[in-house]
Formats: structure tokens, C-alpha cells, sequence
DNA sequence: TTAAGTTGATAATTATTTGTTATGGTTGGC
DNA sequence: GCCAACCATAACAAATAATTATCAACTTAA
């Protein structure tokens, strides 16, 4: 490790020198001394280990590292005046947004986002599918900015806003064909398990307790499959591998509907969606551009079914 | 003007906390102790003029300014080693090269060049078309990194080599059509002049004087036109409009070569041409890669003419 | 709840760095 | 050849940075 650093401040003094061709013409222009110019190049020649001038009498030339020195400069310049423009500019279409949220909204969501990021290119967007305990804790860990969790997180921790609901419908192999869904028939099949099947299921059961899944607990279902990618959790249902719980988004996007059954249940069972951020985190502007893009588009998707 | 400076030193130590996430241990890992991290954050936060992050009990979050300057200290950190780098590596495939030399000379050897930097992306190669003067000019300002000129300039200020040749020829309207061209000839067309053209006919008119153009001097000639474009100059010729003199190679790319004459000249007239750069300049590996592709350019049209 | 042990902020002091003045050696113009 | 301009060096003063010492707030464990 070298023990100099590049100094700011030496490499002004330098691309100034560069620019007027004199020493002591660089120090007027920056109010300095000239020995304190001629100790500026110097310390930034220590620190580059080689010239960056060819003194040659009273002139001098620009070597081929100097050159270089000069872009580094000029280069850093530019940088830190953009740094500073966005410090203070709060931009509402550019900078990084990151979002945590199940795999089937993120399914739903994401294509909304990247018609966001197509009009306005400097906005990166970044979805990152996840369970919701991973969500809160990342967003709590601030490796996300924002999550989109089903249950009302501790509000001394997160500041919340309900944002949609989402219909969770439980799925069986077209193959079972039945009019109604007993117990024993769930036991049979088995869970297809997925990030979100625990959860999803118990909400199912605790909302349909009283019909054909008296008493029937989470825990008493065999687990007959698991994946965690969303698009594919479809799949060994449709092979009647075992029977899944999920939104009803995920389950329109799939590709072989007709090998899979949707249980209508007694009473629809709604999840509430809440976005959450971490308490007390300010969010700047950009953040209400995508807010608005995600409640425009729970609005049309429950104004629309 | 903001009067603090942002410190790569603050910003080294403002990373090391955001990694690790805690004080102290920043302090360890960069040998220094506690109250200099503190302070350094102190006045990274003055330099910035915002919060980097924000301090809650003991923990701290940080702010949104603070991941951009983050990020800052990240790509500067990533400047900084790509300059060193480059300081020592004389990559002789990377890097900007500037040559200036006539507009014929241009016009032949720009697309060999841009072979070479077809090849090697990282070679940046900038041509110039100027006049002999002006190209000695720059090469001694540092404007340009090398030139190639006609006549071999002052050795106290150039380190020259010889590189190829050029042979210059007269040419003038196809309607003129004569087997002989005489004084009287010249003197009514009157000379299409462009940025070489009176050196270039001086040398023509030395080195024919004792056959048709007898004692005939350049400042007798009247000037018809004028352009610095070596891609049109031929357009007034071919029109009728007068004569001018250009080295072979640019009158042979000439698009109606049916509308003009070149005259066949008793002693061909013969350019040398020199590769000149600053004295004492030594030039990075990669002008060696530029110099032999010239070189291989001229062998190869020598000897195939 | 209290006591011990961390952790980070602040103040005071010391060390280091930076910038200035003073001075001298070259160079280039007249 | 002399004078003025230019840059380098040295010595010193000013400013800055790092350290030690200390304190307040929180965490953990008894």
C-alpha cells in the first residue's frame, strides 16, 4: 500500500499549472503562494511516483503521466460537482429504489416498475422476491427501501400504508375434479411448499375453520414438494404431485390452466397488502413516484375484477 | 464556492464505517482511534453539508446522502486504482494518440488507422489535417503527440525520422488538354489554392524550372479559388475553374478523375515525408504501435507502385 | 435495579501537515 | 552583462489532524 493519497487539492493546483503554464500565474489565480505551488506538484509527484512534468529551464512539459494525472483530475471534478447536484436535488425520476415483496406481486409488480424505468431511465428499479419475515428484516436492515408485507408489522419499528388486497385461492390438480374439498383430501395430496405457503395457509384455515376444514392445522399437512420460484410452483400441482395456496394473480399468469383446479371457498379469503419502510426514514421523491405506481395499479386491478 | 474540499482520507474512513457498521471498529481496521473517525465523519458531513447518517441511540442508519456519497467514495476508490494503473502499465494498445499531417495524408491514412483501432478499442487515435507550420506548431505546443511534415524541420526542436514518400503532381482541367503545358497556361487558369499549396508548387516549379515553366515564380500565379477540404479541392479543377497541385495519393481518390489532367512533369517531384515529435519527448509504447502501422502503410505503397 | 462494560461524542493537548516569507540560483530579454 | 522574471529550497508560522482523557448514554448480566 502506497502511503500517499491523491489530494484534492494538489490536483487542482496541478490542472491549474497545466492550464496557465505557469507557476506563479497559478498561484494568483488561487490565492496561494508560489512555493506553495511548487510543493503542491511536488507532494502529487510523491504521490503518483513518477513526473508529471518535464522541467526543461524555465518551461516545462506535460509528461505522458501528467497527462493522465490532468484527465484523473479533471475527471474527479466532474464527479464530485455531480455528486454535489445530487445531494442537494431531490429528483423524483432518478436514483435506486429498491422493493421487497412476495413472488407473485413481485410477478405482478415488476413488468408496472420496468414500464416506470422505461419512461424515465435513470430510475433503477430493484424487486427482490422474499418471504415476509426477509422483507421486514431487510428493509429493516436497510438493504431495502421499501417492502410489501401481508400482515401489520410492529409500528415502532416501520411506518406503514395499506396499499391493495390480494384474493388468496387455494389450488388442486384438475385431476381431483370435486365438487367440495374435504380434509382428507389435503392430507392426501400434500403441500406444494413455497415461501408463503405456511402463512397463506393458515389464514386460509382460520377463515374457513367452520366449513369442511374443521380444526384442521398447518402443521398436520405433509409437505410433498417445495420451490421457491413463483412460476414454477404451479407445476407439480398441475402433474397432481399436491395442492398449493396462493394469490390469485400468480395463479392467472399460468400457462396450463386447465390441469389445475381453483377452490372456491365459503368465504373469499382477502390478504391486506402494506407497504412498509423503516420507521422514521424520510424517503426521498423518487419513492412517491413509484408509491403512486404501485396504488395506481391496485386501484385498477380491484376497480377492474 | 463551498470552502471545504471532500477528503478522500474522510471518505476512506466514512466506507469502513458504513461497512462495518460500527465506530470502533473502523478505528481498528485503519490504525487510527475512535475519536478520528468521528471526526472525520464530522467533517465529511460539513464538506457534504447534509447528514451521511443518521445517529439513533447507538446505532445508526445511513441517510439516503449518505449511500450516494457511499457510492462515491466507492467510484473514487475505483478512479484512483485505475489511474494507478495506468501510471505504470505503458500499454501499447490503450491510450489517446494525436497526429497531425496534411489533408492528402489525412484522407490516406485515417482509415489505416482506425484498422488499428478497430483492433485495440482502448487506442483512441485523433488525426488532424494542417498545414506544415501549424502541425511543427502544435507538435511544440504538446497539442499533437507526433506530426509528419515535408521538409525536415529545426533539429534542436525535433527528434524527426523519415517515414515515406509522396509524389506531387499538377493537375488541371480535363477540357484544357494539351500535351504540353506552358507558363501561359498557368498563369490563366490561376491556382485552386488550399493549405499546402504554395509549398507544394514552389517545390514543383524548383525542380522544373529549366523546362516549361522557365524562371516562373508562385507569387506570380493568380489565385481562382481556395479551399481547405482535400476532398474538394479537385471539384473546381474538374470545373474548369483552375489548377492546383496535390500529392498523387489524393488526386487518385478523386471521384471524376475523366474531368481533370495530370500533367506529366519532366522530373517527378518527390515529398519526403518525416515523422517529427517534441525533442526529448519520449513517446509511451503505444506510438510505437502507430509508428510501425505507418511505416507497414508506406513500405507496402512503395513498393507496390 | 444496579453495576460493569461498551459505544460514541466532546474537549484539550500534541503532532503533523500545510502555507507563508525569505532567499538563492537560473534563465531570458534588453 | 545586467536586470527582471521565474522556480526551487529552507526556515518558520499557521492551520489542521490525530491522540489522550473524559463523559454520557446505552446494553448486558448479575
Amino acid at each position: 500500500m502506497v502511503g500517499l493519497m491523491i489530494n484534492p487539492l494538489w490536483l487542482r493546483t496541478f490542472r491549474t499549472l497545466v492550464d496557465t503554464g505557469h507557476f506563479t500565474k497559478t498561484a494568483e489565480k488561487l490565492f496561494m503562494t508560489q512555493p506553495g505551488v511548487s510543493q503542491h506538484i511536488t507532494k502529487l509527484e510523491d504521490a503518483c511516483d513518477c513526473a508529471l512534468i518535464k522541467r526543461d529551464k524555465k518551461r516545462f512539459d506535460v509528461t505522458e503521466q501528467g497527462r493522465l494525472v490532468y484527465q484523473y483530475a479533471c475527471q474527479l471534478d466532474k464527479s464530485e460537482e455531480v455528486l454535489r447536484e445530487q445531494l442537494v436535488s431531490d429528483d423524483p425520476y432518478a436514483g435506486k429504489c429498491r422493493l421487497a415483496c412476495s413472488g407473485s406481486l413481485a410477478l405482478m409488480l415488476y413488468p408496472k416498475l420496468l414500464d416506470l424505468q422505461c419512461q424515465h431511465s435513470q430510475l433503477i428499479l430493484e424487486v427482490k422476491a422474499a418471504p415476509n419475515q426477509q422483507i421486514l428484516n431487510e428493509v429493516q436492515q436497510g438493504k431495502v427501501d421499501i417492502g410489501i408485507v401481508t400482515h401489520i408489522p410492529n409500528p415502532a419499528l416501520f411506518d406503514v400504508e395499506t396499499i391493495g388486497h390480494e384474493q388468496l385461492c387455494l389450488v388442486l390438480p384438475a385431476t381431483v375434479n370435486l365438487a367440495k374439498v374435504y380434509r382428507s383430501d389435503l392430507l392426501e395430496l400434500g403441500l406444494i411448499s413455497h415461501p408463503d405457503a405456511e402463512h397463506y395457509l393458515s389464514l386460509f384455515f382460520a377463515q374457513n375453520s367452520e366449513t369442511c376444514f374443521d380444526e384442521l392445522l398447518v402443521s398436520d399437512i405433509p409437505v410433498s414438494g417445495s420451490i421457491n420460484q413463483i412460476g414454477q410452483i404451479l407445476e407439480p400441482v398441475a402433474k397432481g404431485l399436491g395442492f398449493t395456496v396462493l394469490p390469485k394473480s400468480a395463479i392467472d399468469s399460468f400457462h396450463a390452466p386447465e390441469k389445475i383446479m381453483v377452490f372456491e371457498a365459503k368465504t373469499q379469503v382477502i390478504e391486506t397488502l402494506h407497504l412498509v419502510v423503516k420507521k422514521g426514514r424520510n424517503l426521498p421523491a423518487r419513492f412517491d413516484t413509484v408509491s403512486r405506481k404501485l396504488q395506481a395499479h391496485f386501484n385498477m386491478s380491484t376497480s377492474g375484477s
